[in-house]
RNA sequence: UCCGGCGUAGCUCAGUCGGUAGAGCGGGCGGCUGUUAACCGCUUGGUCGCAGGUUCGAGUCCUGCCGCCGGAGCCA
């Protein structure tokens, strides 16, 4: 830089990190590999960054973790929250064109049972110095007057929604408490929940393509540089993985013809394959990555596998449950027709030994004007991790908890 | 939580059979200059995760703990 640039004494002072003003007159540039350039005539230090944590070299994502404050200013950070953005924004357009109603479902819970996973519990009470005698605290003095926990679901009061006002959804954070240490998990995660009047599970279905394929094909559209990006640097291929999911369609297959196909298989399966078991990472594998190299999407759960509020088919043994499964993400979408029938309803409760009592308010809902409804999950982090190809889920979301951290 | 692997310089890693710790990058100094993760020379840089144990001697072997990574379970 000439020394008659204004400001050209502050250059020792600028390295890697440092914010600074530059004025000038973009030109074209001779330089191959980009067309215009800045030519400077004045710059400015406005904040020096001494010993930066961020070298001007790859960073190992792991390392990165670490400096959650500053990893945000890497091309790969800001790539992800770009593609976040655009997800997010697309949810709502899909929805919002349909005519669903966004609405909010809360935070706090003061059901212990959703049955979705263990629960953080939320209190005032001092606990290094509990109320009680001998015994278990005395929650009665609790804020609540009771236990209080965060939510692991907004579906049941989108449930209460979507039978007064039509269709909505639901778009939040929810926590869940599991131990969990995979690259699939978080503690705290962002989920999508549409909850649909008046439809069946051949019509959920059909809601769960049509959503995923208008984010893939928005993502391609509008964050094209980024997609390029990750296709690039972090995993060949992502781009046309997607493009090939938006021209075609996805597979759907009953649980009982999966385990026919895994039975038929000839493969030797660390967990066996019966009629009634729950479908392993492995199986749910072999069907998306290897039979069909697609999302399939699997339905008709036997009944003893799945949630309480799942409909039960004519046969007395499946539920109307779909999961939808990517290549190498697994579960992406959990939903189901929800069983509008009350006495149904309460014998499915007692078979689990769920108290019909702590749910009555759930259960009002088919007393006075039931209608058939549906609906399903989705989770952000990972749908914007199968997008990016990212490794961890862990770098899909800026400021992720997961046990034993929660720093920044 | 279970199984496996790993933890060494600011970062990424090497370290043989147990014998007093090394490279690249970064940082600093100098040079060069149409650069894009520049280049050339010199230089700086260590509680080998923590606590014990075995041994004349431990980065290296053993035990416990902590953390991270991969897989599994739970699930979005």
């Amino acid at each position: 830089m000439p020394d008659a640039v204004a400001g050209h004494e502050a250059l020792d002072d600028i390295n890697t990190g440092a914010s600074v003003v530059a004025e000038g007159e973009i030109v074209a540039s001779p330089a191959p590999g980009q067309e215009t350039e800045l030519r400077v005539t004045g710059i400015e230090l406005l904040g020096a960054a001494p010993d930066y944590p961020l070298a001007k070299k790859r960073h190992s994502f792991e390392y990165l973790r670490t400096v959650a404050h500053l990893r945000p200013r890497t091309n790969t950070f800001g790539a992800i929250a770009r593609v976040r953005n655009q997800v997010s924004m697309s949810i709502h357009h899909f929805f919002q064109e349909q005519g669903y109603l966004y609405v909010q479902t809360p935070i706090l819970t003061g059901s212990d049972a959703e049955g979705a996973g263990q629960m953080f519990q939320v209190t005032t009470l001092d606990l290094q110095n509990l109320p009680r005698d001998a015994g278990p605290a005395d929650l009665t003095q609790d804020f609540f007057g009771g236990p209080a926990f965060l939510t692991v679901s907004g579906q049941l009061e989108a449930e209460i929604m979507a039978t007064a006002l039509s269709s909505v959804y639901t778009f939040g954070p929810t926590f869940r408490a599991e131990n969990s240490n995979t690259s699939r998990h978080l503690a705290e995660f962002w989920m999508v929940e549409p909850e649909i009047a008046f439809c069946d599970l051949s019509g959920l279905m059909d809601v769960a393509e049509s959503f995923l394929k208008r984010i893939f094909s928005d993502v391609l559209t509008y964050c094209r540089d980024d997609m390029d990006f990750f296709d690039q640097r972090i995993q060949a291929g992502v781009v046309d993985r997607l493009q090939h999911i938006i021209e075609t369609g996805f597979v759907r297959l009953t649980y009982t013809e999966a385990i026919e196909i895994l039975e038929r298989s000839g493969r030797d399966f660390e967990f066996p394959v019966y009629w009634g078991a729950d479908l392993q990472a492995e199986h749910e594998r072999y069907l998306t990555e290897e039979v069909f190299r697609a999302p399939v999407i699997l339905t008709d759960y036997p009944a003893s596998i799945k949630a309480f509020y799942m409909r039960l088919n004519p046969d007395g043994k499946t539920v109307a449950a779909m999961d939808v499964l990517v290549p190498g993400v697994g579960e992406i979408i959990g939903g189901s027709q929800r069983e509008e029938r009350y006495d149904v309803l309460v014998r499915r409760m007692q078979e689990m030994h769920i108290d019909p009592q702590h749910y009555w308010w759930y259960l009002e809902l088919r007393k006075f004007g039931s209608v058939p409804h549906a609906g399903f999950g989705l989770g952000l982090e990972r749908t914007v991790h199968f997008i990016t190809g990212m490794q961890n889920i862990r770098d899909v979301i800026p400021f992720p908890r997961t046990p034993r951290n929660i720093e920044f």
